[in-house]
Formats: C-alpha cells, structure tokens, sequence
DNA sequence: CATGAAAGACACAACAT
DNA sequence: ATGTTGTGTCTTTCATG
C-alpha cells in the first residue's frame, strides 16, 4: 500500500522499457529518446522507486554458468490445517528456493527451486518434503528453455494485445 | 557455444553478486568493496558479458502497477506427433507468455502467463487452447508470493549449501 | 593481466521558467 | 513539472609496469 495513486503516463512506460532492456543505460540516452533532459529522466525515475512501480535494478547471469545446472517446479500439498502461509518462513531457510507463491488448483504452493545437479536436487527435494506439515509433493524437472524471458520480467509496460489502459488511466494532473 | 571456458573466480563471483543486488552499482564502488580498480572491474564485467556468463541488466516492476494484475502457470500437453520444441514459434506470438519451457513428467512444455486480468488471462488460454497440436492445457493461477526474489536470478553466486565450487573450478591464469 | 592517469560523460543538486 | 547550469564523480581509453 503505498499512499500515492501512481497513474503512469506514456513517458513513464517508456522509461521502464528502456530500463528493462537495460538497467544500465544512462538518464541522457533514455531523455534523448523520449525528448526528456536527464534530470526530468532521474526525477520519474526516483517517483516510481519510491512509487515501487520499480522495485530493483538487477543482472541476468546464465545460471548454468554459475553452476546451477538444474532447474525446477515443486508443487506442494500441505495438511488440511497448517495455512499455507506458513510456508513463508520455511521458505526462507532453503537458498535453492528461488520462487515461492501460493497457487490455485491441488496444490497448496508451487516452488520454483535451482540446484546444481540431480543430485543436489534430491536432497533439496527430501528435506522439504521433511518439513513438518507438507503432505507430498509433485515435482517437475525444466529441460529447455524456449523463451528467453525470465517469469519475474513483466510483460512490456506498453500493454500490447491487452486492454488499451490495463489499470491506471487517468492522465496525471 | 562461446569459445572460451570460462572459469569464474571469488571476484567475478563478487562481482556477480554485487550486480545482482543492484545493477546500477558503481564499477568504482564494486571495485573498493573487493579491493579492484573501476577499470579492473569494468574489463571482468565486459569478459562476463563476452562469456554469456552476464546475459544482461534490467530492471525489476511491480506487475500490477503495470497493470499485469493475474500471473498464472499452464502446463500444456501436445499431440503426440508434434514435437514439443515446435511451441517455440508458437509462444512467440504470445506477449503475454513471459516463459515457457520443455518439462518432465506428463505435460510437454509449461508456459509462465501474465494478463491484465482473469477475463484476459481466460482469452488468452481461449486463444492456446485452439492452436493446432495442442491437446490440452493445466492452468494454475498464482494468488500471493511467499518470497521477494526473482526466479531468473540465480541463487547467491556464492553457492551457499550447495558444493563448494559448482561447476567451473580451476583458478583462471 | 592488472594498475594508474587523463579526457569525456554522467549523476546530482541547486536555481529559474 | 521541465529545462539549464555547475560541480563532483564515474566511465573509458590509453599508456605503463
């Protein structure tokens, strides 16, 4: 809940976009693109930080190359009673745990977990499975990509086949 | 397929970590939090970048202030003659598929889906549903997230429960 | 291969429109 | 709310151990 109402207009989406293609370009390249100078760029900037329409700036890394070769979704049941909720603290504990949302359907919670290999993965996947109130759980084991985009990337802020205005319209001012 | 193996040390690891965090970081900062020059950063950075190793900077929006107000998982299974691997022309067409990818277990492919809303997130699987050699589709809507971080970003560079030193070993030099 | 210095670009904070 | 100016810092290239 963060007090403003913060009603984007076309320059601010632009901003975003250019900052999701890349983070590190600079305020005078994205302004001379949209007919911004730099600081009016850092201002928005700023404004939607502190709006948390943008909430970081971070690298993509080939995951393998680091060396977390295995990736994968674990959908799991809880008992009746414990709210799933509760799986936010246990959650925090597993740094291969990279994911984690409450979902609709069977399933209590879907994981999305990065592991170093089979192995590594099983481990992971039987001390969960340890945990006190998670019943069982089904697992599913990525094996290729065929988009680039990650899940957390949002789709371009520039709504496309959606809605003209998905949400917040109104011009500001 | 870059040629060079590439063999990343505590540094570029730092380093790694340090542009995860936040992707605007100084090189000038990064370098005097581990003891290097900002051109020593720079030319690592850019050897990362070369090795595919970095993939990229961007930026992290909160998708409902975009207005992407549904996010949903939908496993989708194909006639058996159609390979799997032929959904990648497919999901191109889609912007609101934010990731999709060949699975074990009984689905094909699963595809990461971000709409505006339910009645969009429905058209769009209306849409799914009828392409050629696609025999069914599993939909799991996500309803809160447990934990902050991204999916794309990897695991703390510095594998922290994992094996000491994943996958690529051998000091560089 | 890493460092250090120099020129250019940038971020940031006034102030004015 | 944006543009402009000024200052300090950073990026980047080039030369050097």
């Amino acid at each position: 809940m963060t007090s403003h109402p913060p009603a984007l207009d076309e320059l601010d989406r632009k901003i975003i976009a250019a900052l999701i293609a890349n983070a590190r370009t600079s305020f005078a390249e994205i302004g001379a693109e949209i007919g911004l100078s730099a600081p009016a760029v850092k201002r928005r900037v700023d404004r939607l930080k502190e709006a948390e329409v943008i909430t970081g700036f971070t690298t993509m890394v080939s995951p393998g190359a680091l060396g977390w070769g295995t990736e994968a979704y674990v959908e799991v049941y809880c008992d009746g009673a414990a709210p799933p909720r509760r799986l936010a603290d246990v959650v925090r504990d597993y740094p291969e745990i990279t994911a984690a949302m409450t979902v609709t359907g069977g399933a209590d919670a879907l994981l999305h977990i990065r592991a170093t290999g089979i192995q590594h993965f099983e481990e992971v996947l039987e001390r969960i499975r340890a945990e006190p109130f998670i019943r069982k759980t089904i697992s599913v084991i990525v094996l290729s990509h065929l988009l680039a985009g990650s899940p957390e990337a949002a789709a371009s802020p520039t709504s496309p086949t959606a809605p003209s205005r998905p949400y917040g319209e109104t011009n500001r001012r």
